[in-house]
DNA sequence: TAAATTATTTAGATTTGTCTAAATTTTAAT
DNA sequence: ATTAAAATTTAGACAAATCTAAATAATTTA
């Protein structure tokens, strides 16, 4: 079965604001696309008939397992061409998402599987978010804000949470990528910044809000 | 000025028509679309009232200079995928067409310059069809039917007039691709059929049906 | 627990792109 | 030059996806 745009952006929106909270109401998924609760209800009246999700009018909605497998090809989709941006064509990871957006509602099983294997078969996205497999499985790793992280642990760069030029250049700035070893010397309790050595150069001093966007991985106590 | 898929794939559809004849009659546009045509008109109303086409009712239709442009644009991006498709990604270009129309509508200015900067600036498609460059400037190349060319001339094979596996299948048990050079034995008035020499390699026979499908340019009487 | 507030749905309208059937114009044929 | 045929447009309807405003249900507050 196919399924149009629109039908699309809702299953993803569902399944996104579900990694929160196990029913998702109607007027969190207007916010999250813009649109009139009114709307959303027409459109989980449709999901609901064509199967793909449980809905109870006043109780919020679900996806059934026939709507996350959905959800999870284009999820795929578009992380893989996300991925593709970025490493193959050169963008930043600030420029890809409202393209991506678009190329992950082309519908072509062939496209995705040969561009998954072009590229390697990568398992995170340029912002280090899972890219679901061919069978929707997704490799899990840890996201754990670097901020509430204790002193003298080497950790790793796994995600950022957030896709702005901003804060691209900030890291540019510092040199920090995925994959980076960051170590925190201490944190100031007077602006909540946070001494940090990344990749064995010399420590710095990265602003609170910049030490909130960064997710790590546990690597150990070993240098 | 952003144009929905319906519109684009109208202001194509006039392109390629208008290629034949100066003017695009309603029914041929409904054909090529597979469309009615009081659907036609009520399209061609709209891009009249966006001032991208000539139409005048019972007259026909036309694209301005305006039109063009886009039309050149959606070309660009058509053929560009299909080159990527087939290069990058390994299809067979007879397994191309219907990604291609479907990415062809995937609107991001940069995603083409970087796609035709990481192709190499190609300027022809795998079917030896030409790709505007970003300026919508063409490429033009002969493209004469081998069928009716003069035995003993040295032609190089620049374009494919059919697109099916059937075709792909056939050239390849040849081994005959874009580029290769052929020259013209003889031919066989039982049948049509044509004698020809394929880069070098042994005289075959080839049917009338193929050397139809096949579009040459002249090289020269040397070889 | 009753009233007030908030969330959600329903009803009815709008836009885009399509369709069928009828009316009209153009072209071709006698 | 009429008439017949073909092409095209108009009129009116429909489906998808959206909206606003009104009605209804659920939740919170006092």
């Amino acid at each position: 079965m196919n399924y149009s745009i629109a039908e699309e952006n809702y299953i993803k929106s569902v399944y996104h604001l579900q990694q929160q909270s196990e029913r998702v109401s109607t007027n969190h998924l207007a916010e999250a696309l813009q649109t009139q609760p009114a709307s959303v209800t027409d459109m989980m009246k449709k999901l609901l008939s064509k199967n793909l999700v449980h809905y109870e009018p006043y109780r919020g909605v679900k996806l059934n397992n026939q709507g996350k497998k959905i959800a999870l090809q284009i999820i795929r989709k578009h992380r893989l061409w996300e991925y593709f941006l970025v490493n193959t064509l050169g963008f930043g990871w600030d420029e890809v998402h409202e393209v991506a957006e678009q190329l992950e509602h082309v519908n072509s099983p062939k496209l995705v599987e040969q561009l998954d294997r072009f590229l390697g078969y990568p398992r995170f996205d340029p912002h280090g978010d899972p890219i679901p497999d061919n069978k929707g499985k997704i490799t899990y790793r840890e996201r754990l804000p670097l901020l509430e992280q204790p002193v003298n642990l080497l950790l790793e760069i796994t995600a950022v949470g957030d896709e702005s030029p901003a804060l691209l250049d900030m890291l540019k700035h510092h040199r920090i990528q995925l994959g980076s070893r960051v170590r925190i010397l201490r944190n100031f309790s007077f602006d909540g910044s946070v001494e940090i050595i990344i990749d064995n150069a010399k420590p710095v001093i990265i602003s609170q809000q910049l030490a909130q966007c960064l997710l790590v991985k546990w690597i150990g106590y070993d240098k």
